[in-house]
RNA sequence: GUCCCCAUCGUCUAGAGGCCCAGGACACCGGGUUUUCAUCCCGGCAACGGGGGUUCGAAACCCCCUGGGGACGCCA
């Protein structure tokens, strides 16, 4: 019998998302209640959104969280690198063997040809994809291409018609229609590999036995099977769990819940009562009790029980959790020890005390001054934004532009704020100091604080983003009708200031 | 638009044909304990989306409808 190796392969592009611990806690419960291995691997395949912070951030969610791997980027391990960027020469000799024996082509298609391609499609009411306009390519005409250097990817071949079984470990047979398959890229024209490629090659290299992901695969599953058909390899056994949902239950977004784990670790939240919840998410123990550890999880786990119903990530019920293990589950002394550790964090410290300390007069001033730092939300209601220049309408639309203008950050530095603040506040037309003066509220609760934009960067993009949300819902909220016509605005403003660039 | 998945209280769920006029938990509402509040305890509210079958019997099985979600990228 072989051994259970299950993976989590998160992709380095963001914020460590609670998605990722979900399916990660799966795997690992997977793995460990069959005395198996749970490997970690980093999908950083997209050059321009992998980096290396985001990589960092994830591991120490993950480790945060007590999902420990037996091999991965910074362990190692018999089947690495556990970093794909680093297997690019394993890729290349692999797509070679699927040209050489007529599994993928070559295509030369521009961007723009393929997207009227697929525009068309879809006005004619078909499933939209690759036309296989260089699928018999004339060898001469190939090579003369290769020749010349043309740009190019590499695309798999798909059987035109039959259909593809796909078997889940949750549910009945899938049957898709080979013809809704897309002859996928398989390299891109950097000489990276796609998802699918990638994923395949190194799933089957590091001896990955039961593939449990996200619902949203389901519908690539072919393309994958295909791939360990070309191969020859067998492929390994399938299992989508149910999609995290927003209130609303579209899939779980950032702009909807605060998905950072990093925000939950911020909010005072234990990594057992987190774990917990996530495993209340589409499964439960057999004797239906709710407080249980990743050990209770893994010693009654039985992948069977996972319910398909894609559950409401709902915090109300975490909140509940978490105070049971806050005052059940730990003592006084661990109770002071975990505090402190989450409270005095040495190197928050070091960021907030240059800020308050021109202003104290006392150790006592500290907490009113910084304690804004630790609070999760801060407390204020709509009178909180009463300013003799400001109404609540410019409140509302300052903090919703701030909100999306500082999605766009590339990275959290201060002076990256403040430089988007500023330029923000600018195109608006209004002095920084009234500009400013909502996101006090909403960052600090108050508008006699030490810096905002330095607090923010010390709070970070999660906390900020969670923090500038419950303003806007104090000051009335933002209804699907009022967001369109202040996207609309905020998209404006920013031709506009385009167009002033594109003057000079 | 095409394809795929899903469907029990507001939310998380139990339920693998009779134990279910559906059980637990959160939230909410009452009551008790507490100098207050919280905790804690007790009680209440509240669901099998609709329609057809199959069966002696259906929340469970089948079909249709409806609803929700996802996928359709040189992103993962």
């Amino acid at each position: 019998m072989t051994t259970v190796r299950t993976r989590i392969a998160p992709s380095p592009t963001g914020d460590p998302h609670v998605g990722t611990a979900y399916i990660a806690l799966f795997n690992y419960c997977f793995a460990r209640q069959h005395g198996g291995q749970f490997i970690l691997r980093i999908e950083d395949t997209d050059q321009v959104r992998s980096n290396r912070k985001s990589e960092d951030d994830i591991l120490s969610a993950l480790k945060w969280l007590h999902l420990d791997w037996d091999e991965g980027p910074d362990k190692g391990g018999p089947h690495g690198p556990y970093r794909q960027s680093e297997r690019s020469a394993i890729y290349q000799t692999h797509v070679s063997k699927l040209l050489e024996e007529g599994n993928a082509f070559h295509c030369f298609c521009t961007a723009e040809r393929l997207d009227e391609v697929r525009k068309q499609q879809m006005a004619d009411k078909q499933q939209p994809g690759y036309d296989g306009h260089c699928l018999h390519l004339p060898a001469d005409q190939l090579r003369e291409k290769l020749a010349a250097n043309i740009p190019h990817v590499i695309r798999m071949k798909v059987p035109r018609e039959g259909k593809c079984v796909v078997h889940d470990m949750l549910r009945e047979p899938v049957e898709i229609d080979w013809a809704q398959v897309d002859m996928q890229v398989l390299m891109k024209s950097d000489g990276l590999p796609t998802y699918h490629l990638a994923n395949v090659v190194d799933d089957h290299l590091m001896q990955i036995t039961h593939v449990i992901r996200g619902e949203e695969w389901i519908n690539s599953a072919p393309k994958h099977l295909l791939l360990y058909q070309y191969f020859g390899w067998r492929a390994p056994v399938l299992c989508h769990m149910p999609l995290l949902r927003n209130a609303d239950r579209s899939k779980l977004s950032k702009r909807k819940n605060p998905t950072s784990i990093g925000y939950y670790q911020k909010m005072g939240y234990l990594p057992e009562a987190v774990i917990n919840y996530l495993g209340m998410m589409g499964w439960s123990m057999p004797d239906g009790t709710e407080m249980f550890s990743v050990q209770d999880m893994i010693d009654n786990f039985d992948i069977k029980r996972v319910s398909l119903g894609g559950p409401v990530f709902d915090t109300e019920k975490l909140d509940w959790l978490n105070g049971r293990y806050l005052r059940e589950s730990i003592s006084d002394v661990e109770f002071i020890q975990r505090f402190t550790e989450w409270a005095f964090d040495r190197e928050k410290l070091h960021a907030i005390v240059p800020l308050i300390k021109p202003r104290v007069e006392r150790f006592s001033d500290v907490v009113n001054l910084a304690g804004f730092f630790l609070s999760g939300v801060p407390a204020i209601t709509a009178e909180s934004f009463n300013h003799k220049q400001l109404s609540p309408e410019d409140s509302l639309r300052i903090l919703q532009f701030t909100a999306w203008k500082l999605e766009s950050i590339e990275a959290w530095h201060r002076d990256r704020i403040e430089q988007a603040l500023a330029a923000l506040a600018g195109l608006l037309d209004i002095r920084i100091r009234d500009f400013l003066f909502p996101v006090f509220i909403a960052i600090a609760g108050t508008a006699v604080s030490t810096s905002v934009i330095d607090s923010m960067a010390i709070v970070g993009l999660d906390m900020t983003r969670a923090r500038l949300r419950h303003a806007m819902v104090v000051l009335g909220g933002v209804s699907g009708k009022q967001s369109k016509k202040l996207e609309k605005e905020y998209q404006q403003l920013f031709a506009l200031s385009q167009e002033a660039d594109d003057g000079q």
